[in-house]
DNA sequence: GAAGCTTGTTAAAATGTCGTTAAAATAAAA
DNA sequence: TTTTATTTTAACGACATTTTAACAAGCTTC
């Protein structure tokens, strides 16, 4: 089970960057380091960390700007500040964006650890419910490991974004998916071509739940998407 | 409106306790203040507070034990140290113990203001349910999230303009709507033409609704409209 | 009651969103 | 590399929604 923690580290002196990265994944974690802001947030949209930790001064794009762009993808992604610094306006800027910690540097290792393992199980703990696999829609099956939607005998296999658009719709069964919040999280973008891609994905769905009536994915104009499903209405 | 904040301050030196409640109540949230543990937890179970912010150090029973004890009755209740100095095994057990954050004394108070903000809106955003999405008028029922206005069997879907005014009729029931306050609130914009776009939006909720006489969207010359029903005049 | 404003109502025009298909572009696998 | 799967983009039709225009009717004040 790859049940390692993944933290996005955001940092633009390498020496300490590494030297941080080496030291959290010498307690299990797992650790993605990107050196400045502009990859921190690409690097964010390509994996999916459970905790940022991002440098505050950094060329290009500091840590305050690309704490709100990862805050305005995921609202509830936890973030630690660093800086190098005590300075009183930036702490308060920070919690503005809505910190989880801050931490000066040169700061005690062990007490940023435990900053961490305090932060994750609180987050942890509010997302629990997005570890289930397998999901009833009406006739249907669903299996999100194995992207497998099965129908009795048969059995097809779903391509990842179909299946993470499946899964999200499942597990908000009969209530609203709304477009921004299923592009930001599958997508990780919401512009004019993602949502038109998404639009092409809910009709993919449609046709993989055709043969069974009581399951429907219905349109709420401009709002988003909800599955209805008349056979299982209480998951 | 009482929309003040509870805290639960437990601090045994007297002077400083008051002098922290001052600076508090001076920032409109409403304090408690408890001298020692055994207080403290008292004083949680009597009130309801949405954050404790616990001194370390005190006699009989000191933060960590007690902040066990609240965190035994509501797991979620979000807890902030206090502690006279920086000691690391002090921090540690903090954190074990599923701290907010952590404070040294002394400390800014604009920075434990901002700390306060941040954790309580944090968790706010969590209890978060009290929006109302289910609105009963007369013979008729309003699912706003869907957007459907059903009448026993039947059921329509309402456009996006329509359900943003029939909610905020809803919301006000039987009280004034004014014509500004819904045009900011649902065009984001007040002139001639949007009053105008306005009243046709009237018009088109007047015939979804006529079929109860007993509810009427009425208007109060030059200043806005009113939805009233007799049925349910209290929501 | 007349003038000047606001509102009620309808319908056409202008915009915006969605459903669907297929081709083009990318990424993954062989 | 070539082949295959997946995703994005484009195009077009079908609607849905919103705005605007036009005219009738109502309220207010003089």
């Amino acid at each position: 089970m790859d049940n390692a923690k993944q933290i996005l580290l955001v940092e633009d002196d390498p020496n300490f960057g590494s030297v941080l990265r080496d030291y959290l994944e010498l307690h299990d974690f797992e650790v993605i380091l990107a050196k400045d802001g502009v990859q921190g947030l690409q690097a964010f949209k390509m994996n999916d960390p459970h905790l940022c930790i991002l440098d505050v001064m950094m060329p290009y794009k500091d840590g305050f700007a690309l704490a709100a762009e990862i805050k305005n993808l995921d609202k509830d992604m936890p973030v630690i500040f660093l800086t190098a610094k005590s300075m009183k306006e930036d702490m308060l800027k920070g919690y503005q964006i809505g910190a989880d910690d801050y931490i000066i540097k040169p700061f005690d290792s062990e007490v940023l650890l435990y900053k961490i393992k305090a932060i994750l199980s609180r987050s942890i703990q509010a997302h629990e419910d997005d570890d289930q696999k397998e999901f009833s829609i009406g006739e249907y099956t669903y299996h999100s490991e194995f992207r497998v939607l099965k129908n009795g005998k048969e059995e097809y296999k779903l391509s990842p974004k179909e299946g993470a658009l499946l899964r999200l719709l499942a597990v908000n069964k009969n209530s609203l998916v709304s477009r921004s919040d299923a592009l930001k999280k599958i997508w990780k973008d919401d512009n004019y071509f993602t949502g038109r891609s998404m639009d092409v994905y809910v009709a993919k769905l449609r046709k993989h739940l055709k043969d069974d009536e009581n399951v429907a994915i219905i349109n709420v104009h401009s709002e988003g998407f909800r599955l209805v499903d008349q056979v299982n209405s209480t998951p």
